[in-house]
DNA sequence: TGTTAGCACTCTCACGCGTTGAGTGCTAAC
DNA sequence: GTTAGCACTCAACGCGTGAGAGTGCTAACA
């Protein structure tokens, strides 16, 4: 950043008044408010000399003449690079959020619920949770349950421990599970320790010589398998309160307001955005414009990675309006980072 | 029904043309626009006298002194229980439907997502699915597959061949899977064929002492299988399209459209709100005040109830506003009935 | 007796207009 | 370099006015 000196110390002081207002009002900022309200020990007059700095240098903007300032796009990215205070959360929120996640959860997905309600309701925006993608998963163990004569419950254990089941309805008639026990064995024996594509056409031939079991269930048998390991290695996406954005009046535009949510429902849209936070420690900010999608250039995005160090890293974040609480937002996704961190090694054991 | 002959034919032709017209516009329908657009050969005076009458009757209101009527909910009900067109859908539409439902689905959850995704998008309104609920279900096996050490998944398979399953960790150490079916057996022999509530502490000490599990994993088991019971027991409510709500304008106002979206977000108030159609190939109408939830007086409701007679019922709906376009969605519903109870019979088979 | 043309009346909505107030930029004095 | 003062700008608000849609009522008609 070349043009971190572009700002003296007074320049950033008025700069950071100016948004911590914006946040707070949602109204224009003027100069009379900030010589008032924060005692920076200088006239509205040189307040406004240094506006209109500040404007020329493209961190604030003015909606109309006669009006006050409100923040740029740039003027937010300068906030939350040199600016922003992170007070860590109030202890009661702290306390609630903390509450809420002991109540027993033993599997992952209520997890990542659980933990998206608690930060959309902790910030009041949009909080989204993607879960981990495991690339190329090895399969640990394959094992086939008899549920009834036609159909047969398919459950396939992933390397790290994470487990996925299909239902699969078939049209060769079992009358009890000495087949599938044989058939389980069988597919153990080749897939143990391989990852999916790792799994060859002549190994099944193979398979199928060997213990004789009839076309009618063991293709079946292999498409369920083939897609609990899709499921295992794609990611899901846990979003909530989106209708949050309502709350905010930057959206009072009912078209503008349901062009976003309508966006905002897709999982693939919000996969996307949060998508790209590299290193774990750390928080990518998108702000305002520097989004892809041009109907949510007045939305940003915080997210950060949470998971197992070089492991499994999934991604936890928040939407709202340019206009958040950025401070906040940090520190609840931070908290919220922390608790789901302890509760995977809780869960799966730190094989780390 | 005393009142149906309160009306004579005359007055019925135009309340049902006062309600189509304002189905479609949403406007308040003056006496002129009914002399003209619709061709009773009468004129507007006349009409004028007879939309009178229908005032004071309650089938309509003014918003104002100068301005056309708009149908009352008592309005709305006598035109769902005698004046409403079902006309079939588009060909189109019904290719659509059908092409979607067609895709391969052998899950019942995705199958009732998928109906719940077309219902809404065809209809333009809220759809709301609610999976059907068995009552006291009779636990046909029990089965416990070995994931690794110290997690066990539990398949519990329920009488009408309803499947449900449960990962639980437990501090016992398992090498193997040995113990794992004696107490397999061990459970499936007290348990088939009972409901959770026919099963008792003595059975289960009986089952301890038999097999001599230690408690660390016989506890975590049982649990897992009255989870299991639990899930297949609870109904389950899909719902699509909430925000569709946002599309007509007497939503416009941001405020209330808020308050009604946060109550469609929560299941059990839309599990309240579309519950209660008793019987087969027959609507339940709920039309605005009829609503209990006060929040939700301009919302009209329509169900009906689909799956094997008899049997698992589930409730299939739509919620709009009260100027619903109740002949298509109607005509929509029972559409997606019909799909619905031949793919459940498919996937089911036909043990009726 | 039912129907309809005509008319006066009512009320909303959109438009234009002046006023108000917040906030600015500039200048001149400190 | 800072600040008080002043003229200027512009959105927002309230108000009055006129157009338009729709009504109820009356009187005439079939």
């Amino acid at each position: 950043m070349i043009w971190d000196n572009e700002l003296n110390d007074r320049k950033r002081a008025i700069l950071r008044s100016i948004i911590n207002d914006y946040i707070q009002s949602a109204q224009p900022v003027g100069s009379r408010t900030i010589a008032r309200k924060h005692e920076l020990g200088l006239g509205s007059a040189t307040i406004r000399n240094e506006m209109a700095d500040l404007e020329e240098l493209g961190y604030i903007t003015q909606p109309h003449t006669s009006a006050g300032r409100i923040p740029s796009d740039k003027g937010y990215r300068f906030y939350v690079e040199h600016l922003m205070e992170i007070h860590s959360l109030e202890r009661e929120e702290m306390v609630k959020i903390k509450e809420a996640m002991e109540e027993r959860i033993d599997e992952l997905n209520q997890l990542f619920r659980r933990a998206s309600i608690i930060i959309s309701s902790i910030t009041g925006y949009t909080s989204v949770v993607m879960t981990p993608q495991l690339k190329r998963a090895a399969i640990k163990s394959v094992q086939l349950v008899h549920v009834d004569e036609k159909r047969t419950l398919v459950v396939v254990v992933a390397g790290i421990g994470v487990v996925q089941n299909k239902l699969v309805k078939h049209d060769y008639v079992l009358n009890d599970d000495t087949l599938l026990q044989k058939l389980s064995a069988a597919l153990n024996s080749i897939m143990t320790g391989k990852t999916i594509d790792e799994i060859t056409v002549p190994m099944i031939t193979e398979l199928q010589h060997q213990i004789k079991a009839p076309d009618q269930i063991v293709y079946p048998v292999l498409q369920a398998v083939g897609e609990c390991v899709r499921k295992i290695e794609s990611t899901e996406v846990y979003t909530e309160g989106i209708i949050n954005i309502l709350n905010h009046p930057e959206f009072s535009d009912l078209l503008k307001a349901r062009e976003i949510l309508e966006l905002l429902k897709e999982e693939d849209i919000l996969a996307d955005l949060v998508k790209g936070s590299p290193s774990k420690h750390h928080f990518d900010f998108k702000i305002g414009s520097e989004n892809e999608i041009n109907q949510l250039k007045d939305l940003s995005i915080i997210t950060t990675v949470y998971g197992r160090e070089g492991q499994d890293l999934g991604t936890i974040g928040v939407i709202g309006p340019t206009r958040m609480a950025y401070g906040k937002v940090v520190s609840a996704i931070q908290y919220m980072r922390d608790l789901l961190d302890r509760e995977i090694i809780r869960i799966f054991g730190d094989n780390s």
